[in-house]
DNA sequence: ATTATCTATAGATCTATAGATAATGC
DNA sequence: ATTATCTATAGATCTATAGATAATGC
């Protein structure tokens, strides 16, 4: 309360050599940001634990009082990416009924292009990177991967068109779907951000490569508004934008 | 041809600590393959020098003699990969008369994936790596990969339907034609292998991707037979499987 | 007393160079 | 003589631990 800088210096412990800024985030989330910024734009096996705590403004050493290395961190930030993905799969499966089975997968596609489109520094990505593939930590989230894609399999294949259906398979349709999803993630690799709008034409594109015709992906986009905005049916299609031919 | 394990043993230089197997191919090559392979799959910055040394059967230092490094090793890789892609986007746009402007995107996306589907290693990999996107070498290969994405966007807009014109720029959809095409990545990821009649899927998906009716898409795969193998119409029909219903 | 940092550093890599050596080729 | 390896190693990281220190909180 003296001088100009107290910043939120409540805190005990022995003060940063370089004195944290009022960023009221406590420091394991200082951390977990630094380090997803990191790993995401230069690689996991290639940034170090001096590089996060320097990112931090702390010593390296005192990374190890919050995380046990490296791979705490990863495990964390991998925790953090894959858990809201999966509870929406969950609920989606649980809820959509089999009226419209196209809005199940119009609204799975939408909730994780968004989901991927919002979370923090592109952490999406990680799944994809082969050294965090291969480290000690990746194992244990596999399997909600390979369940991820497996909803996508299973929804698209409610939907498919007859051409489409004698061409791919369940298992080769559920990676056609999550690699459309996550054009979101390279999108955002290149510094851009993923609009509403954008989500939804993915989405769209999900169908159309069920070979949904235009009429139901219409239909499906309305009855996925219902689900997530049960009620207030009015604002969402000047969210659209293309309803106008 | 004295006794039983002579191999290629008619080379210059000293012998190896262990003995080059009979591999008919030049140190260089064998450098090359081990050095993809780890990349790939484990990381260009997780895989050391001594990781590639130790694949090929040499000691670490030998390998100094043939490249400048891991990022001398990276360069040549990167350059074996993007040059054919580069090379057949160019004949196709100026080969491919504008009669069946799909036939153009069906045949580049065709190509493309059948390109990824067999370079060794999964090398299409390196270039959505963080790691390798940030190491010194990179920037010139850049340029190219841009061109490639560019031309897909190109290509897609001359056959967009209106719904899809109406929500997706040029360069969104060229980043979902490219990414639907790099599914052959992730299923060779994965460890299986891509049959040309999945490559012919992908193409196809292409075409669904920007709205073309599937009849078009029928007329568009036939018509990149006939550039693809001039004269002899017959046998590729039996390729498609999706002809009946 | 507890908490969160710090300094110092050991031990394990990892890269890249210098110089020796064992083949072939002329 | 040329080529392709080898051995040895310096110097630069990088990770992770031990122990000290400077706050707050009771």
């Amino acid at each position: 309360m003296s001088t100009y800088a107290p910043a939120s210096a409540t805190r005990p412990g022995r003060p940063r050599v370089i004195p944290r800024a009022a960023s009221a985030a406590t420091p394991r989330d200082e951390i977990l940001h630094a380090a997803a910024e990191l790993f995401v734009n230069r690689g996991f096996a290639a940034t170090s634990t001096r590089d996060i705590a320097e990112k931090v403004g702390i010593r390296q050493a005192s990374l190890y009082y919050h995380f046990a290395g490296k791979p705490g961190i990863l495990a964390e930030l991998l925790e953090l990416s894959v858990r809201p993905s999966l509870e929406k799969v969950e609920r989606i499966e649980r809820e959509c009924p089999a009226e419209v089975p196209e809005a199940a997968l119009y609204l799975l596609a939408l909730i994780d292009a968004d989901t991927l489109a919002t979370v923090p520094h592109n952490i999406g990505r990680l799944y994809r990177m082969p050294d965090v593939r291969s480290s000690e930590v990746f194992g244990e989230f596999e399997p909600a991967l390979q369940e991820l894609t497996a909803a996508y399999g299973r929804l698209g294949a409610q939907v498919v068109s007859g051409p489409v259906a004698a061409t791919v398979t369940t298992d080769q349709l559920g990676g056609l779907l999550i690699q459309a999803v996550e054009v979101v993630i390279r999108i955002r690799s290149r510094g851009a951000t993923v609009t509403p709008a954008q989500a939804r034409a993915i989405a769209a594109t999900c169908l159309r490569i069920c070979g949904v015709p235009e009429v139901r992906i219409a239909r499906a986009s309305v009855t996925a508004d219902e689900h997530l905005y049960p009620g207030t049916m009015i604002r969402t299609i000047g969210d659209q934008a293309h309803t106008s031919k």
